[in-house]
DNA sequence: CTAGTTGTAATGTCAATGATTACAATTGTG
DNA sequence: CACAATTGTAATCATTGACATTACAACTAG
Protein backbone atom coordinates (compact mmCIF):
# COMPACT_ATOMS: atom_id res chain seq x y z
CA UNK A 1 0.00 0.00 0.00
CA UNK A 2 0.80 3.64 -0.63
CA UNK A 3 1.92 6.04 2.07
CA UNK A 4 -1.61 8.30 2.79
CA UNK A 5 -1.84 11.37 0.46
CA UNK A 6 -2.33 13.27 3.90
CA UNK A 7 1.21 13.47 3.96
CA UNK A 8 2.01 15.45 0.70
CA UNK A 9 -1.56 17.00 1.64
CA UNK A 10 0.44 18.21 4.77
CA UNK A 11 3.20 20.00 2.69
CA UNK A 12 0.93 21.48 0.21
CA UNK A 13 -0.81 22.86 3.34
CA UNK A 14 2.33 24.57 4.52
CA UNK A 15 3.25 25.91 1.15
CA UNK A 16 0.44 27.45 1.30
CA UNK A 17 0.85 28.92 4.64
CA UNK A 18 4.18 30.40 3.57
CA UNK A 19 2.97 32.14 0.23
CA UNK A 20 -0.48 33.80 1.16
CA UNK A 21 -0.36 33.38 4.93
CA UNK A 22 1.03 37.29 4.86
CA UNK A 23 -1.72 38.09 2.20
CA UNK A 24 -4.65 35.93 3.63
CA UNK A 25 -6.55 34.24 6.20
CA UNK A 26 -5.30 30.31 5.55
CA UNK A 27 -8.47 28.83 6.77
CA UNK A 28 -9.58 25.11 5.63
CA UNK A 29 -12.02 26.35 2.90
CA UNK A 30 -9.17 28.32 1.51
CA UNK A 31 -6.71 24.79 1.27
CA UNK A 32 -9.94 22.67 0.70
CA UNK A 33 -9.89 24.95 -2.62
CA UNK A 34 -6.05 24.53 -3.58
CA UNK A 35 -5.47 20.93 -2.86
CA UNK A 36 -9.16 20.03 -3.83
CA UNK A 37 -9.57 17.89 -1.05
CA UNK A 38 -13.00 18.23 1.59
CA UNK A 39 -12.76 20.74 4.59
CA UNK A 40 -13.27 18.20 6.96
CA UNK A 41 -10.25 16.19 5.82
CA UNK A 42 -8.17 19.51 5.94
CA UNK A 43 -9.06 20.08 9.04
CA UNK A 44 -8.68 16.53 10.80
CA UNK A 45 -4.74 17.21 9.03
CA UNK A 46 -4.24 20.61 10.32
CA UNK A 47 -5.45 19.40 13.83
CA UNK A 48 -3.05 16.45 13.29
CA UNK A 49 -0.08 19.32 12.78
CA UNK A 50 -1.32 21.17 15.44
CA UNK A 51 -1.32 17.95 17.67
CA UNK A 52 2.84 18.05 16.79
CA UNK A 53 3.44 21.68 17.76
CA UNK A 54 4.09 22.12 13.81
CA UNK A 55 1.13 24.74 13.32
CA UNK A 56 -0.93 27.26 15.41
CA UNK A 57 -4.67 27.40 14.05
CA UNK A 58 -7.52 30.04 15.44
CA UNK A 59 -10.58 28.85 16.93
CA UNK A 60 -13.63 30.55 16.18
CA UNK A 61 -11.60 33.54 14.00
CA UNK A 62 -9.50 31.32 11.95
CA UNK A 63 -6.52 31.11 9.95
CA UNK A 64 -3.40 28.78 10.65
CA UNK A 65 0.29 29.66 11.41
CA UNK A 66 3.56 27.98 11.28
CA UNK A 67 4.70 27.42 14.76
CA UNK A 68 8.49 27.18 14.29
CA UNK A 69 10.83 28.22 12.01
CA UNK A 70 10.73 26.43 8.39
CA UNK A 71 14.29 25.25 8.57
CA UNK A 72 13.60 23.26 11.95
CA UNK A 73 10.50 21.41 10.35
CA UNK A 74 11.65 18.28 8.68
CA UNK A 75 9.70 15.82 6.53
CA UNK A 76 10.06 13.09 9.29
CA UNK A 77 7.92 15.33 11.93
CA UNK A 78 5.60 15.76 9.00
CA UNK A 79 5.42 12.26 8.29
CA UNK A 80 5.27 11.48 11.89
CA UNK A 81 2.46 14.11 12.31
CA UNK A 82 0.03 12.80 10.03
CA UNK A 83 0.25 9.25 11.31
CA UNK A 84 1.67 7.27 7.63
CA UNK A 85 2.11 3.99 9.41
CA UNK A 86 0.85 2.39 12.37
CA UNK A 87 2.79 2.08 15.52
CA UNK A 88 5.34 3.68 13.55
CA UNK A 89 6.39 0.28 11.53
CA UNK A 90 6.82 0.72 8.35
CA UNK A 91 6.36 -3.23 7.39
CA UNK A 92 3.27 -4.90 8.13
CA UNK A 93 4.79 -8.54 9.57
CA UNK A 94 2.52 -11.32 9.16
CA UNK A 95 0.84 -11.82 13.12
CA UNK A 96 1.07 -15.49 13.71
CA UNK A 97 4.25 -17.30 12.32
CA UNK A 98 4.10 -21.37 13.72
CA UNK A 99 6.04 -22.16 17.08
CA UNK A 100 6.12 -25.48 15.75
CA UNK A 101 8.31 -24.77 12.97
CA UNK A 102 12.03 -23.72 13.55
CA UNK A 103 11.79 -20.96 10.44
CA UNK A 104 8.42 -19.92 11.97
CA UNK A 105 9.99 -19.38 15.26
CA UNK A 106 13.10 -17.29 14.43
CA UNK A 107 11.84 -15.45 11.41
CA UNK A 108 11.41 -11.94 13.81
CA UNK A 109 14.55 -12.77 14.96
CA UNK A 110 16.26 -13.01 11.16
CA UNK A 111 14.27 -10.15 10.13
CA UNK A 112 13.57 -7.38 12.73
CA UNK A 113 16.67 -5.70 12.50
CA UNK A 114 17.10 -5.64 8.20
CA UNK A 115 13.39 -4.52 8.34
CA UNK A 116 14.15 -1.48 10.88
CA UNK A 117 17.34 -0.94 8.80
CA UNK A 118 15.25 -0.15 5.33
CA UNK A 119 12.68 1.74 7.97
CA UNK A 120 15.83 4.07 9.27
CA UNK A 121 17.35 4.84 5.60
CA UNK A 122 13.43 5.79 4.44
CA UNK A 123 13.23 8.25 7.76
CA UNK A 124 16.81 9.64 7.57
CA UNK A 125 15.84 10.64 4.04
CA UNK A 126 12.67 12.21 5.11
CA UNK A 127 15.19 14.08 8.08
CA UNK A 128 17.33 15.73 5.55
CA UNK A 129 14.43 17.83 3.59
CA UNK A 130 13.12 20.71 5.60
CA UNK A 131 10.02 23.07 4.57
CA UNK A 132 13.02 25.43 3.92
CA UNK A 133 13.55 23.49 0.73
CA UNK A 134 10.20 23.87 0.53
CA UNK A 135 9.91 27.56 0.60
CA UNK A 136 13.14 28.05 -1.53
CA UNK A 137 11.46 26.06 -3.97
CA UNK A 138 8.02 27.14 -4.32
CA UNK A 139 9.48 31.04 -4.62
CA UNK A 140 11.64 29.24 -7.71
CA UNK A 141 8.45 28.15 -9.34
CA UNK A 142 5.96 30.96 -8.83
CA UNK A 143 8.44 33.02 -10.24
CA UNK B 1 -0.52 2.51 5.33
CA UNK B 2 1.96 0.02 6.24
CA UNK B 3 3.59 -1.93 3.84
CA UNK B 4 1.71 -5.08 2.97
CA UNK B 5 2.91 -9.19 4.76
CA UNK B 6 2.81 -10.23 1.51
CA UNK B 7 6.64 -9.40 1.71
CA UNK B 8 7.57 -10.79 4.76
CA UNK B 9 5.47 -13.60 3.81
CA UNK B 10 7.77 -13.88 0.83
CA UNK B 11 10.81 -13.90 2.69
CA UNK B 12 9.32 -16.43 4.78
CA UNK B 13 8.93 -18.77 2.46
CA UNK B 14 12.79 -18.21 1.22
CA UNK B 15 14.16 -19.05 4.55
CA UNK B 16 12.02 -22.54 4.27
CA UNK B 17 12.43 -23.26 0.83
CA UNK B 18 16.37 -22.76 2.06
CA UNK B 19 15.96 -24.52 5.59
CA UNK B 20 14.18 -27.77 4.50
CA UNK B 21 14.16 -28.12 0.53
CA UNK B 22 16.70 -30.42 0.61
CA UNK B 23 14.55 -32.68 3.20
CA UNK B 24 11.27 -31.91 2.41
CA UNK B 25 8.88 -31.25 -0.54
CA UNK B 26 8.08 -27.61 0.02
CA UNK B 27 4.10 -27.24 -0.66
CA UNK B 28 1.70 -24.73 -0.19
CA UNK B 29 0.38 -26.46 2.83
CA UNK B 30 3.34 -26.50 4.34
CA UNK B 31 4.23 -22.74 3.86
CA UNK B 32 0.52 -22.33 5.10
CA UNK B 33 1.50 -24.53 8.19
CA UNK B 34 5.03 -22.20 8.68
CA UNK B 35 3.62 -19.15 8.41
CA UNK B 36 0.00 -19.43 9.85
CA UNK B 37 -1.51 -18.27 6.48
CA UNK B 38 -4.31 -19.56 4.15
CA UNK B 39 -2.36 -21.74 1.27
CA UNK B 40 -4.92 -19.82 -0.96
CA UNK B 41 -2.64 -16.41 -0.03
CA UNK B 42 0.50 -18.10 -0.25
CA UNK B 43 -0.09 -19.40 -3.53
CA UNK B 44 -0.63 -16.12 -4.98
CA UNK B 45 2.60 -15.24 -3.82
CA UNK B 46 4.39 -17.86 -5.19
CA UNK B 47 2.75 -16.90 -8.63
CA UNK B 48 3.99 -13.27 -8.24
CA UNK B 49 7.52 -14.56 -6.91
CA UNK B 50 7.57 -17.02 -9.73
CA UNK B 51 6.55 -14.56 -12.64
CA UNK B 52 9.31 -12.52 -11.18
CA UNK B 53 11.58 -15.39 -12.16
CA UNK B 54 12.62 -15.54 -8.06
CA UNK B 55 11.69 -19.35 -7.72
CA UNK B 56 10.18 -22.31 -10.18
CA UNK B 57 7.15 -24.40 -9.07
CA UNK B 58 6.30 -28.24 -9.68
CA UNK B 59 3.12 -27.93 -11.35
CA UNK B 60 1.23 -30.98 -10.60
CA UNK B 61 3.78 -32.82 -8.30
CA UNK B 62 3.94 -30.00 -5.94
CA UNK B 63 7.09 -28.48 -4.49
CA UNK B 64 9.75 -24.92 -4.74
CA UNK B 65 12.82 -24.18 -5.54
CA UNK B 66 15.14 -20.60 -5.66
CA UNK B 67 15.85 -19.89 -9.28
CA UNK B 68 18.84 -18.14 -8.69
CA UNK B 69 21.70 -18.12 -6.23
CA UNK B 70 20.63 -16.20 -3.33
CA UNK B 71 23.31 -13.50 -3.21
CA UNK B 72 21.61 -12.35 -6.40
CA UNK B 73 18.36 -12.27 -5.05
CA UNK B 74 17.67 -8.49 -3.48
CA UNK B 75 14.93 -7.43 -0.90
CA UNK B 76 14.15 -4.70 -3.54
CA UNK B 77 13.87 -7.76 -6.17
CA UNK B 78 11.25 -9.19 -4.03
CA UNK B 79 9.48 -6.02 -2.55
CA UNK B 80 8.91 -5.73 -6.69
CA UNK B 81 7.58 -8.96 -7.21
CA UNK B 82 5.02 -8.89 -4.50
CA UNK B 83 3.47 -5.63 -5.55
CA UNK B 84 3.94 -3.32 -1.99
CA UNK B 85 3.08 -0.33 -4.03
CA UNK B 86 1.14 0.60 -7.39
CA UNK B 87 2.45 2.40 -10.25
CA UNK B 88 5.77 1.65 -8.23
CA UNK B 89 5.15 4.85 -6.27
CA UNK B 90 5.83 5.19 -2.80
CA UNK B 91 3.38 8.14 -1.88
CA UNK B 92 0.15 8.68 -3.14
CA UNK B 93 -0.29 12.03 -4.47
CA UNK B 94 -3.86 14.17 -3.70
CA UNK B 95 -5.15 13.52 -7.00
CA UNK B 96 -6.52 16.98 -8.52
CA UNK B 97 -4.62 20.22 -6.63
CA UNK B 98 -6.20 23.06 -7.98
CA UNK B 99 -5.33 24.76 -11.10
CA UNK B 100 -6.25 28.30 -9.90
CA UNK B 101 -4.28 28.26 -7.17
CA UNK B 102 -0.37 28.77 -8.18
CA UNK B 103 0.76 26.58 -5.73
CA UNK B 104 -1.65 23.83 -6.67
CA UNK B 105 -0.40 24.31 -9.83
CA UNK B 106 3.22 23.92 -9.07
CA UNK B 107 3.06 21.35 -6.23
CA UNK B 108 4.50 18.54 -8.19
CA UNK B 109 7.31 20.11 -9.49
CA UNK B 110 7.87 21.46 -5.63
CA UNK B 111 7.59 17.75 -4.40
CA UNK B 112 8.19 15.45 -7.15
CA UNK B 113 12.02 15.59 -6.66
CA UNK B 114 11.94 15.37 -2.96
CA UNK B 115 9.32 12.13 -2.72
CA UNK B 116 11.67 10.14 -5.27
CA UNK B 117 14.91 11.20 -3.13
CA UNK B 118 12.87 9.37 -0.52
CA UNK B 119 11.60 6.50 -2.52
CA UNK B 120 15.26 5.80 -3.66
CA UNK B 121 16.60 6.02 -0.21
CA UNK B 122 13.94 2.97 0.31
CA UNK B 123 14.76 0.71 -2.68
CA UNK B 124 18.58 1.43 -1.98
CA UNK B 125 18.64 0.26 0.98
CA UNK B 126 16.14 -3.15 0.18
CA UNK B 127 18.71 -3.76 -2.74
CA UNK B 128 21.56 -3.77 -0.25
CA UNK B 129 20.37 -6.84 1.51
CA UNK B 130 19.68 -10.06 -0.24
CA UNK B 131 18.45 -13.70 0.61
CA UNK B 132 22.25 -14.72 1.31
CA UNK B 133 21.66 -12.62 4.42
CA UNK B 134 18.56 -14.39 5.31
CA UNK B 135 20.76 -17.29 4.57
CA UNK B 136 23.41 -16.78 7.29
CA UNK B 137 21.31 -15.39 9.78
CA UNK B 138 18.24 -18.64 10.00
CA UNK B 139 21.48 -20.60 9.85
CA UNK B 140 22.89 -18.78 13.17
CA UNK B 141 19.68 -18.77 15.25
CA UNK B 142 18.56 -22.23 14.26
CA UNK B 143 22.19 -23.57 15.66
C1' DC C 1 -25.59 39.28 18.82
C1' DT C 2 -23.99 37.75 14.37
C1' DA C 3 -21.13 35.88 10.90
C1' DG C 4 -17.36 33.12 9.93
C1' DT C 5 -14.64 29.29 11.60
C1' DT C 6 -12.99 25.22 13.89
C1' DG C 7 -13.59 20.58 15.97
C1' DT C 8 -15.90 16.45 15.64
C1' DA C 9 -19.43 12.91 15.14
C1' DA C 10 -21.94 10.16 12.00
C1' DT C 11 -22.49 8.01 7.40
C1' DG C 12 -21.31 6.45 3.01
C1' DT C 13 -18.32 4.78 -0.82
C1' DC C 14 -14.44 2.55 -2.47
C1' DA C 15 -10.28 -0.23 -2.58
C1' DA C 16 -6.98 -3.45 -0.51
C1' DT C 17 -6.05 -7.25 2.60
C1' DG C 18 -6.50 -11.69 3.89
C1' DA C 19 -9.57 -16.00 4.79
C1' DT C 20 -12.08 -19.51 2.79
C1' DT C 21 -14.46 -22.81 -0.37
C1' DA C 22 -14.47 -24.92 -4.60
C1' DC C 23 -12.77 -26.97 -8.57
C1' DA C 24 -10.36 -27.67 -13.06
C1' DA C 25 -5.77 -28.80 -14.68
C1' DT C 26 -1.44 -31.09 -13.99
C1' DT C 27 1.80 -34.92 -13.02
C1' DG C 28 4.45 -38.66 -10.65
C1' DT C 29 3.42 -43.24 -9.06
C1' DG C 30 1.17 -47.63 -8.16
C1' DC D 1 -4.34 -46.03 -17.04
C1' DA D 2 -6.30 -44.33 -12.81
C1' DC D 3 -5.40 -42.18 -8.55
C1' DA D 4 -3.73 -39.04 -5.18
C1' DA D 5 -1.44 -34.93 -4.27
C1' DT D 6 -0.81 -30.41 -5.70
C1' DT D 7 -1.07 -26.00 -8.26
C1' DG D 8 -3.67 -22.14 -10.37
C1' DT D 9 -7.60 -19.48 -10.12
C1' DA D 10 -12.31 -17.83 -9.56
C1' DA D 11 -15.78 -16.41 -6.41
C1' DT D 12 -17.27 -14.79 -1.76
C1' DC D 13 -16.81 -12.67 2.51
C1' DA D 14 -15.25 -9.80 6.53
C1' DT D 15 -12.45 -6.23 8.01
C1' DT D 16 -10.00 -2.09 7.64
C1' DG D 17 -8.36 2.43 6.08
C1' DA D 18 -8.99 6.38 3.02
C1' DC D 19 -11.49 10.03 1.70
C1' DA D 20 -16.08 12.55 0.92
C1' DT D 21 -19.96 14.60 2.86
C1' DT D 22 -23.56 16.49 5.97
C1' DA D 23 -24.53 18.38 10.21
C1' DC D 24 -23.91 20.93 14.16
C1' DA D 25 -22.02 22.54 18.66
C1' DA D 26 -18.42 25.61 20.35
C1' DC D 27 -15.72 29.54 19.80
C1' DT D 28 -14.28 34.46 18.80
C1' DA D 29 -13.73 39.07 16.51
C1' DG D 30 -16.34 42.98 15.42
Amino acid sequence: MQISSRFTLAIHIFACIDTFGSEYKVTSDFLAGSTNVNPVIIRKILGQLKGAGLIKVARGTGGTTVAKPLDEITFLDIYNAVECVENGELFHFHENPSTNCPVGRNIHHILDDKLIRVQSALEKELASITLADIKRDTEKYLA
